[in-house]
DNA sequence: GATACCAATTTGGGATACCAAGATGGCGCC
DNA sequence: GGCGCCATCTTGGTATCCCAAATTGGTATC
């Protein structure tokens, strides 16, 4: 039975999706009855999560990796830095009809769509549109980045505002990206990853408490 | 006895120095042998060996990552864009005098240093530079990607002029990094980069046919 | 001589038994 | 009643065993 992928993810779905708090502990031996596989999986899994910053080594056992409100920041310039890169190199190709196939999804929210949909698509807009670029290693960055952030970024599909604002965003990178604009391009995509840092910096500051007190882990700035 | 670490250390040094080839199949049981390690900590370092790339999975058994040229010049872009990005933060810094140490580290490489030393130096330039940057994500990325070019750039190091030219790209873009002035350190760090994939690249295109030879895989472009 | 098929061995994935170190809690002493 | 120490239990790390699948080598047949 090849549970080790199935193990890896539920794990990181459960985590993902706050099931499992930010900064619980977890044993290996609870894993391995919860999701009816021995050890050896559930080893695997860790060290996999692990890598992508999801659960972390609290000194001899496992962590869900706090929020961690220094490390958004952080992506968010490193983000800047991939996306933009991945953004113009699009930009250049010859062919940017891929664009459409990303507005396109985004039009696929609507007002009766669930929020885990938006939550979702908001990812998959920015790991997308990395992917046109064709280079490799700037999507696997953003792709990572994004599933980082990914926790943290339920908030902001609460704020009904802040969501119409970053789809208008999006619909303006595209726009910019399919006539080739490089430089508007990556100032639209610049401003809207700061914003969208911003905005979620300070929700989670000021939600903190609130989080805190569903037990999640809130690590300051 | 903390065998893990010892493992996957040693793996990633025969790796990383071309004792076991590019191409090559591992198998659990020999690196079990080989290390005096059980395989529980054997399959640890292998799932680590594979998030950077070091390793991979052919079918059901583990290789040796071939030297793989479309990849090297991918990583070339990735690196522009977060190496770059870290120098434009480390040039905003108030405090810019730990350049200096890089400075001295180039310094301590001289005529009768030995290959490895220069080898190492070259990657710890860049990797210790993107540390000053005090971004923890592009610092990985850079330490990340020069791991993975690690190997092919061997071959660099055993251009005496390739590497005085290194050298000097290295110094200036230091130079310009300690006076703060952002636009010419990153102009210069791109030329760098781009000029070093080129001549990597090239060498390693001419030198296929002999790598093939010596039993390592390299995978064209 | 080539090919197709079968057996045996090898291999990675999973499960389990064991160990040493660290956390925990209860008991006793001050 | 509070503080400290020891027994115990829990936990991750390690080693070993088992299994299913796949590769390999040989043989028999065409």
């Amino acid at each position: 039975m090849s549970q080790m992928q199935s193990v890896e993810k539920q794990l990181r779905q459960m985590i993902l999706g706050l099931e499992i708090g930010p900064g619980e502990k977890l044993t290996e031996r609870w894993i391995e009855s919860r999701f009816g596989a021995s050890r050896t999986p559930v080893r695997a899994a860790l060290l996999r999560l692990e890598t992508e910053g999801l659960v972390g080594r609290d000194g001899r056992g496992w962590t869900v990796s706090p929020i961690n409100l220094a490390e958004l920041e952080q992506i968010a310039v490193y983000r800047e830095a991939v996306e933009v890169a991945a953004l113009r190199l699009t930009c250049a190709l010859a062919d940017r009809s891929a664009v459409d196939v990303i507005e396109a999804m985004l039009e696929s929210c609507d007002n009766d769509t669930p929020r885990e949909e938006w939550h979702r698509v908001g990812m998959d807009f920015h790991i997308e549109l990395a992917r046109l670029s064709g280079n490799e290693f700037l999507f696997r960055a953003v792709r990572d980045a994004m599933t980082r952030l990914s926790r943290a970024r339920w908030l902001e599909v609460r704020d009904e505002a802040a969501l119409a604002r970053a789809w208008a965003e999006h619909r303006a990178i595209l726009a910019a990206a399919r006539l080739g604009d490089a430089d508007e391009a990556a100032r639209l995509l610049s401003v809207h990853i700061v914003g969208s840092r911003d905005r979620l910096v300070t929700s989670l500051a000021n939600d903190r408490r609130g989080l805190r007190a569903r037990g999640f882990a809130v690590v300051a700035a």
